[in-house]
DNA sequence: ACACTATCCGGAGACAGTCTCCGTTAATAG
DNA sequence: CTATTAACGGAGACTGTCTCCGGATAGTGT
């Protein structure tokens, strides 16, 4: 056990300051904001930065992770509504929303997604629990067939949500044409 | 006009050098594969590799725009199949061929995919020309909606060709889910 | 209030990759 | 064979990533 003692608080502070600009620059320039632009945004030199998050890969996981986290918050708010249909369908189109408005972020993760660091496992299982939740309520309504699983959902709606980055406006369309070959073959 | 004089001999030999160790280095490295190492392994120096292709992007764009031009010369020879629908599902697996061979080409360009170059709507033409074939004859064979249009499919099988990209064993699974989806609702 | 020290800050600079400039080489025309 | 000029290739300017360490400061004990 690593003795965990508590951030001093220029530090803690500091570190939230890089996130925030992080975060802003990311969804701006998408993978192509510099560090040390970064770090003269949030107020602070380079050396701070990279003490916090020791290379370009750490601090967009952790940025990521944040983003991740909420959008299952609000998934779980979800979770109470009377239709589950509808319910994963909104969800969903909640996802649409998210990689909008950070573009640049989601880009930028794109790129290493293939890295299984534990922030990424982290992300992944979070969103299975999430998902997880909303498809097995539209499974028992029989508005989904059983077999799907919520690795697949994920993938399926993060393929729309990636190739409709430069189309928003087919998004609807093809989310629409997904949902339609996870029904039950009637 | 511009007077388009032939290329000098060396030149033309050496820039199809460069391509050949550009397409290697980047099914191999991905994004990362660095130009004065591609110039490297092609034999040329770093000057030769920037005179005939400005600018990294210009480089991928050539690569890309080569194997994009293969793959849709392959899907004029699927045309001539009896069963519509299978060439069309046969067409959407040779992508998935593509990709998993040419991992690296495809992230790569995906970070540039909004940018609108001459060479990037030369390829979206191409591919909407070889799909658009494919998928009016399984319309008329009753296989697919009449209302999905070839960028629906495009856009969807990329989607799902870059959601699978760490995981292809379910690439199968969920462009059977896809394919459902575009299915006239019987 | 004061001093002490572990912790943190920040910027100079090492290193790597991209791309340019220009003197040299060699393909091609006459 | 010579002249012309396209093309070569490497030295190096520039930019972004990341490291190192002297100086500053928050937190702690008195």
């Amino acid at each position: 056990m690593t003795t965990e003692r508590p951030l001093r608080a220029d530090a803690r502070r500091n570190r939230e300051r890089v996130m925030l600009a992080a975060r802003d620059a990311f969804s701006a320039n998408g993978e192509k904001a510099t560090l040390d632009d970064i770090a003269r945004r949030a107020g602070v030199g380079p050396g701070t930065l990279y003490r916090h998050f020791p290379d370009r890969e750490t601090l967009l996981e952790a940025v990521y992770r944040d983003e991740i986290s909420a959008l299952c918050a609000r998934g779980e708010a979800l979770a109470a509504r009377e239709d589950p249909s509808e319910a994963l369908a909104e969800w969903l189109r909640m996802q649409f929303d998210y990689i909008k408005a950070r573009r640049g972020v989601g880009i930028a993760v794109k790129q290493m997604l293939g890295t299984d660091s534990p922030t990424m496992i982290d992300c992944k299982t979070m969103m299975r629990v999430a998902v997880g939740d909303l498809l097995r309520r539209a499974q028992e309504a029989g508005a989904i067939r059983k077999e799907v699983e919520p690795d697949d959902v994920l993938r399926l709606v993060h393929g729309v949500v990636m190739s409709t980055e430069h189309s928003p406006e087919s998004a609807d369309r093809l989310l629409g044409f997904v949902l339609d070959g996870l029904r039950p073959p009637r």
